[in-house]
RNA sequence: GCGCCUGUAGCUCAGUCGGAUAGAGCGAAUGCCUUCUAAGCAUUAGGUCGCAGGUUCGAUUCCUGCCAGGCGCGCCA
């Protein structure tokens, strides 16, 4: 509905030109804006302001323009508009007929599942790397948050037409491992463990662990022991974090060893397709990445002057793999203690010789705070005190987790109040929508006992112009634009806060608007188009929801 | 010192491809269930959109500078 009004009113612009009443270049889009204040139309756009300078007219007198030639030609109805007028300095706002506005409910609920998904990513091929972490611990609150936010994007991504990979990247190489290996074999000793090693208590359950399927393990030679505890280790815990994930509604395609890029020459190989970009050099006995070339604030060392591979190694090998793994875009969720690495990061795609601009992006979440008692709980690895993410499930279940964590844009700072969340109030935005999916399926389930029909069949659009009625129809028609415009800005939250808002709309709707007939009262078409209303309400709120990975109930 | 993020109602936060009277929840006050799920709805109160300049017909939104807070700046991973 909203691009035929914009087509028809870049129609008049056309004709207006043509007929010498104005003289400017008509743009090729129009932009249509929801009105805040509903008195201003279903839709406003400002096209005669912006239009001023360059056609050398009053604003004003541009937008009579416009709304003559409309009525002249007779755009009107056959774009399904009931009114138009002009307020203000110069805006158009425009009215549409009931029965036009109406026909989304139609749309939606032939639709379906699919009614939001477009085509607007179709052809890219997108890996998507979020929580990435050592397996030398449990995941804990700032990989949740991209545990919900990457796992929702992906849905998004591919809502839009995208091919998506998901994509773990286990960091299982280097010294973290071993001071890993080294943290576990001191706990079942029950001796002190290494200065910076690992402090939680889970490295006791994970020892006593191993040495249970394992007794022989702490008999071995101290270096052969430490590397049998940090396999040992490494598997459990991996699968620990794997497990939680899964509890959590969030899947990988692809479980990423860091190690594996070392394998069958796989570094070497990535080594000499960068050399041939001529950003390699040898210098003080290291290799180096020249980033400075483009934009990084230092060069990076791959290959450290004892040999040894620096970290910054198995990212270029990564990199080089996604790319010949066929990713025309690889995103990356990193925490806000990485920030650093966006430069780090986009050179090194230049430096492969791809465009740092277009092939990658890089996605910043902010930290998570979290209170509890009003008192905030301080996170601290050395010491052991991290939340995780099975901690926050237990304490508020997966749907709030995710629905909270998801519902702000991730570059702000997020405070999570676990007591907020444990209540089942419309404090808590998550059951405030839930509810109201909820209660449309009761609503439908009495309409069926009633006798009332529903659906595209019993639907009658130009019987819903109860002001109510029209609001929602109106947000309902909004959905596609949200989806788009959260993936094109890769903001999930867009989708939450946009179902909030139906929900809150549909509530209005539900207090002012009976959808079912009461007592003796003959079921009316009224009934019907009501009802088809309220599931279609019901099915965007499902897709939304959906989106999320958060459940949709029925009943509450 | 340099870089990234943030600063909007008492609190937690949305919003802004530049547009008409800046929004929501909580908290405060007051109404609405002899008939759809009151986990709901409505009304009222509450704002120099951090500060100062600039661009523009128009800036909370864009640009510059400053102030405040968070986080980073290893041949660690």
């Amino acid at each position: 509905m909203q691009s035929k009004v914009a087509a028809v009113i870049l129609k008049a612009l056309e004709i207006a030109k043509s007929e010498g009443l104005l003289h400017c270049d008509v743009p090729s889009q129009l932009i249509l804006d929801r009105p805040k204040n509903r008195d201003h139309g279903d839709y406003a756009t400002s096209i005669a302001l912006a239009l001023a300078k360059s056609a050398n007219m009053q604003p004003g007198v541009i937008a009579k323009v416009i709304v003559k030639t409309l009525t002249d030609n007779k755009l009107l109805t056959n774009a399904g508009i009931s009114k138009v007028e002009i307020a203000g300095a110069g805006f158009i706002n425009i009215t549409l007929e009931s029965a036009s506005q109406g026909v989304v409910v139609t749309e939606i609920l032939t639709a379906g599942k699919k009614f939001g998904t477009s085509n607007m990513l179709t052809g890219k091929k997108i890996n998507l790397e979020f929580v990435s972490a050592n397996p030398t611990g449990p995941l804990h609150l700032g990989h949740t948050r991209w545990a919900a936010v990457g796992d929702s994007l992906g849905r998004l991504l591919a809502a839009a037409g995208a091919q998506v990979s998901r994509e773990f990247y286990v960091n299982d190489r280097g010294n973290q491992m071993d001071l890993f290996g080294a943290s576990l074999r001191a706990a079942a000793l029950g001796k002190p463990r290494p200065e910076d090693g690992y402090h939680g208590e889970y490295i006791e359950d994970l020892a006593k662990e191993i040495v249970k399927s394992n007794p022989q393990i702490t008999q071995l030679a101290e270096s052969e022991s430490i590397s049998a505890f940090t396999q040992a280790g490494y598997k459990l815990q991996l699968e620990q974090q794997r497990k939680a994930l899964d509890n959590f509604g969030t899947n990988f395609d692809t479980w990423f060893s860091e190690r594996s890029l070392y394998e069958n020459n796989f570094f070497n190989h990535s080594l000499d397709k960068l050399k041939k970009q001529g950003h390699v050099y040898e210098e003080e006995g290291a290799t180096w990445l020249r980033t400075t070339d483009f934009g990084d604030d230092k060069d990076r060392v791959m290959i450290k002057s004892d040999g040894t591979f620096a970290y910054f190694a198995s990212d270029s090998a990564y990199y080089v793999s996604k790319r010949e793994r066929g990713f025309n875009l690889c995103i990356y969720m990193l925490g806000a203690d990485h920030h650093g690495y966006v430069g780090r990061v986009k050179a090194l795609a230049a430096c492969a010789g791809d465009d740092p601009e277009k092939d990658v992006e890089v996605l910043i979440g902010q930290m998570v705070k979290i209170i509890e008692g009003g008192v905030e709980l301080k996170l601290s690895k050395r010491a052991g005190t991290i939340i995780t993410l099975e901690e926050l499930v237990e304490k508020v279940g997966t749907d709030a987790a995710r629905y909270t964590l998801i519902r702000y844009p991730t570059d702000t700072p997020m405070v999570m109040d676990i007591d907020l969340l444990r209540k089942n109030t419309n404090e808590n935005p998550v059951y405030y929508v839930q509810y109201a999916h909820a209660r449309i399926c009761a609503v439908l389930r009495n309409a069926k006992e009633l006798g009332i029909n529903y659906g595209i069949k019993f639907y009658a659009p130009e019987l819903l112009t109860h002001e109510r009625e029209r609001e929602l129809v109106g947000l309902l028609a909004q959905y596609p634009k949200v989806l788009s415009s959260a993936a094109e800005l890769r903001q999930p939250h867009r989708v939450a806060r946009y179902i909030e808002e139906l929900a809150a709309q549909y509530h209005r709707f539900y207090n002012d608007c009976r959808v079912l007939s009461l007592g003796d009262e003959k079921v009316s078409g009224l009934n019907s188009a009501r009802a088809s209303l309220s599931q279609a309400t019901a099915q965007v709120i499902n897709n939304g929801l959906d989106l999320l990975g958060v459940n949709a109930p029925e009943k509450m």
